[in-house]
DNA sequence: GCCTTATACCTAGTATAGCTAGGTATGGAA
DNA sequence: TTCCATACCTAGCTATACTAGGTATAAGGC
């Protein structure tokens, strides 16, 4: 489970230029050294979700001699949204790190 | 949204030695600055879970003069777990930091 | 005495996120 | 010509956390 940070990865993954599904599977699992190794599954309806809510927004393209995809680019709501979820996540991680903490608390 | 992180927190909440529901939310509360103002539907059912997993054993106990209360310790096991979730934790956190990245990936 | 607040527990039902497991199709390599 | 990698899709499942309700006692204000 990628628990609720799967569309700031996504956005993320995007921040670089466009690129179509596949390509941001991969470049995740490769960026993250296999430690999120995406299914399918997961990572398209993401992409509907996130251009139905108006982050991104995809072209249909057919490389010469190659299969269709679709590629998504980041909107500016999509920027917006993704340095939104850029502070979500520094607080977030901010608060586990200390709950989970090297050590038990002091009392 | 916890994420699924929630049992790790929970876990390490009792660390420091048992403690009850209610002053496991507001432990939560305070070390994570009002980050994590967990509503009781959320905890208590995880403290079930936890328990049901052997994760944690309870024992119900009333303060002379008080309302009783259900006080929960870590097994063996749930010390493992949390040793785990921490690791967990961690590969995780840092996959995200490296994704979400202080800027723009290299191409 | 009465009311509110804080303490302390519980659970049924809901929302939804992410995954499983299936499907379609093409290009290149063996 | 068979297989794998590429490239897309979706219906349905499951688990997680939350909402929203309920019960009950102790302490403090008025």
């Amino acid at each position: 489970m990628l628990k609720g940070h799967l569309d700031a990865i996504v956005l993320a993954a995007l921040e670089a230029g466009p690129a179509h599904g596949y390509a941001i599977i991969e470049t995740i699992k490769k960026r993250s050294t296999n430690t999120f190794d995406l299914p399918e599954g997961t990572v398209y309806p993401a992409l509907h979700r996130l251009e139905q809510a108006g982050l991104l927004s995809s072209t249909w393209t057919t490389p010469p001699g190659g299969r269709r995809r679709r590629v998504y680019s980041l909107t500016k709501a999509g920027s917006a949204a993704l340095a939104d979820r850029r502070k979500v996540w520094g607080r977030f991680s901010q608060a586990v790190d200390t709950l989970l903490g090297g050590r038990a608390w002091p009392a």
